[in-house]
DNA sequence: GTGGTCTAGACCACA
DNA sequence: GTGGTCTAGACCACA
């Protein structure tokens, strides 16, 4: 369920974090459902506990998840999470347009993008 | 010319390379105008002149500045580099746009943000 | 595994990044293994840490190595390398015989140099 | 004559010697004429006249030029240096085999690249 | 334990 | 004066 990539330069706890946050944002992992405990995952991924738990810490506070004592972590409800996620990708989205602005590009360029993207799905709007 | 922020979680030698490079494509810093030299900028900036050294050593593996022997280091021209930005940054707009059709954004939101950012200057796009 | 020559006009760091080249381009060192620890090779040739970590920081540049946050860095595969470096130098071996040519050097002269280099492994060519 | 290329790496006295060697190897400049006097040059390049006064000397050193107390610097005689520098670059050469040996390059892929170069002229061989 | 960043300070080549 | 290299040594994030 989770993979690592040992190339990449993000650091493990980073990865699982990014891992469990599309898996519980797309639906995958349903609300109220049980996480991996710790250890499990840590044996499964080679991994030291120390970095799962850093990992689940982050997720606690970011609301993707809540612990129950003596039973484990779960997942949360993530209709609020994904309204978050998709409001500060558009604040990355804005800051990337301005930087954009000022080296030149034009709104078509970006236009394209978008629509390359969209294709099939919403052709009609 | 140059700010530190000293809160920022970015390394220092970070923070000079992005500022440089900003000025450097904006054209504030002109094509084989000096820079300033490594010691002056350290003292200027309260700066061990490693790190404007290593700041330096970076700009100029990726073409920003060219470096003189002797005499300091220069600014290339931008051109070509202005293209690369553009290039990654494009890239790094397909990249969010993908995550985003995931979470559900419709064209329409992208759309009004780009057109907030353009507002005056290509109204007539 | 690691020679330094001190009398050499190279620097330090670019000693070291040659030999570690030329031990990785040759399967000496295995892809995936791990490199010795900054600390460690810095003790083993009585060198400062920092010299080795910028010796470190070119061969990830050049794709050599990889590194993994808290771990170590890793022998990269190195398939990819050895074309470039085949590519390169055979860039200058052109460049090398553009020179002789205007020197007045023989075509039969270079093919005696390769001959002998050749010797017995290519005998039937 | 002679031009700089402030782009490159190579230290100013390295690449004037260079250009003198060059020019004087291909007999541009023939035995015995006068080379430009140091301060002459140093004004027509706009460079420190200490510049230029390293690159004569290493000249002189090398068996390029001879000087004259008074009169200023004389082109040498240039057969015997075009032996030498034959002789150092097959020398080269020989190095860059043994290395391209080494990464499993093909006797005909030298071939073909001196062919390439050879093409025309010696063609009959 | 592992690498990454930074400071303080020295010495060198080059112009 | 200019950058390049190197040492000694500290502190930090990550595993």
């Amino acid at each position: 369920m989770i993979t690592i990539d040992y190339q990449s330069k993000l650091p493990l706890y980073e990865q699982i974090t990014q891992r469990f946050q599309a898996l519980i944002l797309r639906g995958v992992l349903k609300p109220d459902s049980q996480m991996p405990s710790v250890r499990t995952l840590a044996v499964e991924l080679s991994i030291n506990p120390n970095t799962i738990q850093k990992a689940y810490s982050l997720l606690e506070q970011q609301g993707y998840i809540y612990p129950v004592k003596g039973r484990g972590n779960f997942v949360s409800d993530s209709s609020v999470l994904v309204q978050q996620k998709k409001d500060s990708l558009l604040d990355e989205f804005k800051r990337l347009v301005i930087g954009g602005k000022e080296l030149g590009i034009r709104k078509a360029e970006y236009i394209q993008v978008i629509d390359r993207v969209y294709q099939k799905e919403e052709s009609h709007d």
